[in-house]
DNA sequence: AAATCATTGTGTAAAATTTACGCATTGAAT
DNA sequence: ATTCAATGCGTAAATTTTACACAATGATTT
């Protein structure tokens, strides 16, 4: 099964490259992706795949991300191409060749795989429990880990990580964050948590507030997140239209 | 010739990636960059290459600038990876291939030359006067355009071009630059001019002193600029020390 | 030789932004 | 009924950014 879709697969993709997404999500006030377990090992890596012969990097990533979460309309985010020879960075040749071996049945597989193949990276924003996380034909098991969590991955998947998640500290001082990442509806203090969780760094809830109503994007609502303890905070929505107005023109988050 | 140039090189390098360097120089008080006009033809193009089984990309793009500036310890920034399946967007296919057999002087190579190929994207800056503008093996020119001459490139590389301004012009807001730039000795003057010119944008000289020296980059000499009209200004130099201290902490130019 | 003039060197006040911080209110939990 | 942690809202201080003027220089012109 594994080795029918493999071979099928290696015919219809190009050869010498491939995607890896790190998809964050936010939850329970922690930043989290989502990492896949290698059938029959331990060893987990970021969601990726191969590019169809005929398919754009691109439509292969957004595809990517289709599969393992059933999203689409989401944006994704090319942060840097890991062309390195040897992206083998974490175990010995013989621990990964043995745990390929262990998911493709056979070496000759194995090495296929194992050969160079440079990766392009994406990352992507998403709502986490939109996601409904969905294996891969060639993995067990594909959920979310907290970013302090993270194991040792196969390949150079940790340097991935990190470099993505410099990105998205990058984007967010220029950029509104939140929409796709956030539920429909939240709090001030819920979207001021993601700030701090993502730049890992405290800030004043009233220059916050300020700061983010300054932007334009958010409509305050009549209603309150009701059942919480002590004072119930407003809740609030992204205006979809000044909302991409203001990722066009960009914002400066100075915190 | 050219033919057997090319076979060679189809067999040692990977056939589905390749490399090209935006390569941005000052002079003149413009922003200059290098292309490549391709033999027998009045194509141009950027400066590219293929990567060696054995090369990692960042080594292909370093191996590049070096082949055709003269240039080595120029560092190189990976900008984007170019992944469309139809990367050759302003000329016909039938004038595309028409250059490439004038160049190859085969439809079989050109046809080669001619099929999907993604590309990694990567700028470097470099001082105008220390290069030696070399051409290819399949180029007959290699010289400085400035930034508002640029005639329609082979393939994608106008769009390349527009990305790697972005990204420098991203990279200047948290980065100092001028180094390698300019040369060694330099007045304040040259400096703002070219800060002008990557941003398109003027600046009050006095404010702009003030925001530069408060780097702690710069190091001010007794020698004064002579010969030039009008009061003489004092020359600077970077600290290379201090200037490499500021890329890994960062910079705010807010202007 | 004197006058001209474009360019450079230098400092300060006003405006805008960022930061710091206090008190009243709410509503679940005690 | 009281407590208490979290929220809503506003203002003063500090810092940063912006705006701006006049003296000095030295090649060029008269």
């Amino acid at each position: 099964m594994v080795e029918h879709h493999l071979k099928t697969i290696l015919e219809k993709t190009l050869q010498e490259l491939s995607i890896d997404c790190v998809i964050f999500g936010f939850h329970a006030g922690e930043l989290k992706m989502l990492l896949l377990r290698w059938k029959a090992t331990d060893g987990w890596s970021l969601p990726g795949g191969r590019i169809y012969k005929d398919e754009s990097a691109d439509h292969a990533a957004t595809r990517i991300l289709l599969e393992r979460t059933g999203l689409s309309e989401i944006s994704l985010h090319q942060f840097h191409t890991f062309g390195d020879t040897n992206r083998n960075k974490y175990f010995t040749e013989e621990q990964l060749l043995h745990k390929l071996e262990a998911t493709f049945g056979s070496s000759f597989f194995a090495e296929l795989v194992y050969k160079r193949i440079v990766s392009i990276g994406y990352f992507a924003l998403v709502e986490f429990d939109q996601v409904q996380a969905t294996p891969d034909w060639y993995t067990d098991e594909c959920r979310w880990w907290g970013i302090s969590e993270i194991p040792p991955l196969l390949f150079d998947h940790n340097e991935m990580i990190e470099r993505a998640l410099t990105a998205l500290r990058q984007r967010i001082r220029t950029q509104p964050l939140g929409y796709n990442l956030l539920p429909e509806k939240f709090t001030m203090p819920e979207l001021q948590r993601l700030y701090e969780t993502i730049l890992d760094k405290q800030f004043d809830r009233r220059n916050f507030q300020k700061l983010l109503m300054s932007y334009d994007i958010l409509e305050k609502l009549e209603e309150k997140r009701v059942g919480v303890a002590n004072k119930s905070p407003f809740l609030y929505r992204f205006d979809r239209q000044k909302y991409e107005a203001a990722m066009e023109n960009g914002v400066s988050f100075s915190m």
